[in-house]
DNA sequence: AAGTGGTCTAGACCACTAT
DNA sequence: TAGTGGTCTAGACCACTTC
């Protein structure tokens, strides 16, 4: 059936992704793209555009002369870095029933690292969001959010605490967030992030160190992660350049 | 000046990329399509293209409706996540000489870890391949990778230790390296790997757990990596989902 | 209403890989 | 040499944002 929204392209890529999925291309060989777009009913265009968007998932391979193959070992990882906004999104992805805990929502003094990456005067105030996401109510995810004040106030930010931050941002101070950069940084966890994550005093965690900006590039959140190791692992794919 | 290869996709984006960086576009705000197809000579698909690849690589941001925009925060990034291929090119655009030190090269049985993730019976050997590689004659990264001997000997090998191993994979066995899947680890050094990379016993540090399949999606080499964090640090784009 | 990026077509030719 | 993916064109229309 051809209707728009979602579009052909996506439509397509669609079906071909059903079909790499349940295994229904013989040896992991993709069929010539001229033959799927007369199968399909589309241009050869349109074919090309749905083969991009799954090669740049890592889906498939695309070699000239040769043909287009399955990546089947992609296809079986959970959590992958590339992928992530939400944190409850990512506890989902990895077939766990997620939760969320606000810990604390406060308005205080941003740190000097803080107002450093915000580009805040030394003596501006943020509000400090701390949250806990569990998975099937085991603790795996501790997030500490600062937002300068002027964005948002805290009496404004908890009539929604339980609304992911970039929900909120965009949806109550019309800043879409439109990325995060992000440091991995290795931390032994002290004694309050350990407890609040159930794990001991000292354990090894991965942490992420990131800035989100707006969609006019303007640096709004400044935010630190912590996860545990144990349970949430996350997996990268590492690819030749130019692909 | 218009040539085959560079493609015209290519050059279109080299020269907006340069136009990019040196900041050539008034309020980071990119010319619409059909304006850049006219000035350069070349169809709107052609712009299309390049704007594609540029805002795949997070440089700018497309907006329908609105316009294309640079994203400056992203292109002051040195060391990202997602480009990492070879670590001397990473080193090289971290802005240092990069060097090679061959600590090991030799042939033992396969551990658990490495059988399981190579697909190999308990009995087999690998070829261990231990190198450290030097930024400026400091030591960053600590490698260790391991390969099957039916794919390659000690002896084949160390004619060729300086070659990177996906190199060396790809003309001396026929198996092009086409991805690697990393596991991102938490470790404190040990004391032997501590006094490879010059810092002391139990530092922290981030580590790849990592497999790299070949063109046919079969795993050819099992390799572990450790980071000096305090000399270099991976930093990532985490962007919203179906961008 | 005007202007922007997004989708889609049909067709031509090129570059590379297999055999 | 046949078959594959890669590049490129010209043109039409749609969806969304901005004014």
């Amino acid at each position: 059936m051809i209707t728009r929204n979602p579009s052909l392209t996506e439509q397509v890529k669609a079906n071909l992704k059903e079909r790499i999925l349940n295994d229904g291309f013989e040896e992991g060989r993709i069929p010539p793209e001229a033959e799927l777009a007369a199968e399909l009913g589309v241009s050869r265009t349109t074919v090309r555009d749905a083969l991009g968007r799954l090669e740049h998932e890592g889906a498939i391979s695309r070699r000239q002369g040769s043909g287009t193959f399955v990546n089947k070992p992609v296809l079986q990882i959970k959590s992958r870095l590339e992928e992530i906004w939400s944190y409850e999104q990512v506890l989902e992805d990895h077939g766990y029933t997620p939760s969320v805990d606000v810990l604390r929502v406060e308005t205080g003094p941003a740190d000097n690292s803080t107002a450093a990456v915000l580009d805040l005067d030394g003596d501006s105030n943020v509000l400090v969001i701390e949250k806990l996401f569990l998975e099937d109510d085991r603790p795996v995810v501790l997030t500490v959010n600062r937002i300068p004040t002027d964005i948002v106030t805290d009496a404004e930010y908890e009539r929604h605490s339980a609304t992911p931050v970039y929900e909120f941002l965009e949806e109550q101070c019309g800043r879409t967030l439109s990325y995060y950069l992000s440091d991995i940084v290795p931390v032994q966890l002290d004694d309050e992030q350990a407890g609040r994550l159930g794990v001991e005093q000292g354990t090894l965690a991965v942490s992420f160190d990131e800035v989100g900006y707006d969609q006019d590039n303007a640096p709004v959140v400044h935010a630190t992660s912590y996860f545990r190791d144990d349970l949430l692992r996350f997996r990268l794919i590492r690819r030749r350049p130019g692909t």
